[in-house]
DNA sequence: TTAAAGTACTTTGAAATTCAAAGTAAAATG
DNA sequence: CATTTTACTTTGAATTTCAAAGTACTTTAA
């Protein structure tokens, strides 16, 4: 078992690791939201929340707001469980390995 | 500035993470004790070193030991710097963006 | 009222990255 | 001395990342 076992290659990417962050103490978080909270292009995002859905640690929600369509996210339990166990499995390896 | 500013996409991979994690409390790490804490392939252990001395972030040093090739890593003073920026961000984003 | 510009995404495919298999060269083993 | 092992490096196929372009409206403005 080496010692990076733990961390979870989902959440290598820093647009993933900043959307499950954001996730994590908002309930719920729109595209729009998240694409400037990420600096992020419009492509960039969609691919990275598509790679966060189809692991199964966030879920989609698309409603209309007025008139105009909205895309919002929320994490699911799977997602939390996931991301606790890496951030705890970072923790062990930046501070003790 | 976006909430991951400033997390550093050369620490975005799990093995570079690692990498750098070992030789911030070992002053030397060499070719095969990488390997084997990572449980990386040599290819691959190789790709990830040579990116980290591309950006300056760790040197590489070749000698021999006994009649046998090794090669030894180190970080850089600008490593050690951007891997402490790294881990203040990623401790800013996970706790309170 | 309809043309133009904006919003909210999705699709696309080129570019960059990741990966392990195969290659190289010398050492150790039998 | 033939074979296997060690210590890497090279290679290129597979995967991932990325932003430009596309889609389907809505809003503004003439």
């Amino acid at each position: 078992m080496s010692i990076i076992n733990n961390i979870n290659k989902v959440f290598d990417h820093r647009i993933r690791l900043g959307i499950m962050s954001v996730l994590m103490v908002n309930e719920y978080a729109d595209f729009n939201m998240l694409k400037e909270l990420l600096a992020a292009t419009d492509g960039n995002l969609a691919s990275h929340t598509k790679a966060l859905e189809k692991a199964d640690y966030i879920w989609v929600e698309k409603q209309f707001i007025g008139r105009k369509p909205n895309t919002r996210y929320a994490t699911t339990t799977l997602g939390r469980a996931e991301f606790n166990k890496h951030i705890e499995a970072l923790e062990k390896l930046i501070n003790n390995q």
